[in-house]
DNA sequence: GACACTATAACGCGGCGTGAGCGTCC
DNA sequence: AGGACGCTCACGCCGCGTTATAGTGT
């Protein structure tokens, strides 16, 4: 049986977390002192925590990893999460290509292509397309 | 001179972003009536809030886009967005990589064998590096 | 008077970090 | 008796979304 803070020590995640996912359902403690309110853990815990380390490293949410150890199948999330991945890489290079693109400044003609439209126009739906 | 419902539309940018951009300084309407704190917004406001959306399309935060517009060197923030893309990118593979890892069903035995060692050396440090 | 529009204020989200202000162990 | 350790609130972060409640325009 170990406190907080020799657990926390031995996992590496901060007694702030380790509490967090006591509060929260995910990991509690092996037993809680009644009159001082201690923690306790022990090494199963430690295993599990392993666990959570490794589910959060791939980016799973909370609840999702709640999920998983409540039985739900790991695979569907797992393959869920990569999808998420994949949009996210998208994502990414999008924003990438849309910085090189201000950075060698062919944005400034189109933002000045786009005034000279607005003056003229200025009380028209040039924006509005519904 | 456009009333917020209508300055959303022509935008596309909710109601509720457009107060929060006023609440933050990051985008002040042109006018607020004193009475009845109408805000009230121009074309000026459009381009504005057109630079806003490219900028926040690449992810910069709010702060960075204020910075920008506050005269400070576009380019050093574009190019540290860069960096930040890379790493998340990094990121995002080793992720992927993991689940792979995962889903091949390699990570079941390592967690047997790590049990395996945890049950001989209950109260070792195993873990414990440092 | 109905109905669309506007306003402010306060809370929620995720996953903790950061204090304040206490009690406990050795 | 002092210092390291533990505890429980409660607020901060970011970029808004979501009610709730109330005033305004036509």
């Amino acid at each position: 049986m170990y406190r907080i803070g020799e657990f926390s020590k031995m996992s590496k995640i901060t007694i702030k977390t380790l509490r967090y996912y006591d509060e929260i359902g995910l990991l509690e403690p092996e037993k809680v002192d009644h009159f001082t309110s201690y923690r306790f853990y022990t090494t199963q815990q430690l295993v599990k925590l392993h666990h959570v380390q490794s589910f959060r490293q791939i980016g799973l949410s909370i609840n999702e990893i709640k999920l998983i150890f409540a039985g739900q199948n790991k695979k569907n999330i797992l393959e869920k999460r990569k999808s998420e991945l994949k949009a996210e890489l998208e994502r990414i290079t999008d924003q990438l290509s849309r910085i090189e693109f201000i950075l060698t400044g062919k944005e400034e003609e189109i933002f000045m292509n786009y005034q000279a439209i607005i003056k003229e126009l200025p009380e028209c739906i040039v924006y509005y397309k519904d």
